[in-house]
DNA sequence: CATAGTGTAATATACAACTAGTACACTATG
DNA sequence: CATAGTGTACTAGTTGTATATTACACTATG
């Protein structure tokens, strides 16, 4: 693999989205165990570490569940993924709107913006 | 002032979007002349060289035009300012869309939720 | 033409975030 | 109980950001 990775934000903060994508949308099942952190870290070129932090922070979503001597693991526990992605939505929503007043556009004016694309 | 930067963000980026977001929404006008690097040092707090870095960026994005002696003033070229509003807000609606379809949003359900806040 | 007020530049220092290399600790399995 | 495969912890180096200090270059003004 290799990915890519935008160099203004951090390559573990990358991965984190990309993981909760793939969760989210159902790329990845409940349950599911996550390459290891070894195995991940050389399909995506980056190092152990990284992925570590990835999974740390993972965890501390409560998106996946952690096994010493066995692996990372999809949690099982629906009704919190359910939770995350509402989460997500309403924190997008706002961080967006936030950033639409500090430069003074409306929200209908970005909403039109947007159904355009 | 002494301003409050939140610490996800450098202040040199913060500053320059409380300085967009003023000029944007006609705070300042047109060839307003901008408080020098110093004063300005002063009233937020920060470093000069920091408040230097906030002004080269404005120049940059030819938001202002500095004249060494004299201080840095907003273009009178409103064209200018009309086209760099209009590239913000694509940026700001592209760079939303990116992070909703990481995450496996629909644009349709965003804006629901855009809606109702 | 001296002076005070502009922006600009260079250097050193400090600190935090990030990443990498390496070694350690736990668990399953034959 | 040895071994291979897990996650974890420690240390160190790099980079970006911010600060402090000092000096320089230009401009307006008395």
């Amino acid at each position: 693999m290799t990915l890519d990775f935008s160099r203004d934000k951090p390559i573990y903060s990358q991965l984190v989205d990309r993981i909760c994508g793939d969760i989210l949308k159902g790329n990845l099942s409940l349950g599911d165990r996550l390459p290891s952190v070894r195995e991940y870290a050389v399909e995506t070129g980056v190092n152990v570490n990284t992925v570590q932090r990835v999974y740390k922070e993972l965890e501390a979503m409560q998106m996946t569940e952690t096994k010493r001597g066995q692996g990372t693991f999809i949690t099982t526990n629906e009704e919190r993924i359910i939770q995350l992605r509402d989460d997500m939505k309403k924190q997008l929503a706002q961080s967006f709107l936030t950033s639409i007043e500090a430069l003074g556009f409306s929200k209908e004016e970005m909403i039109l913006v947007l159904q355009q694309k």
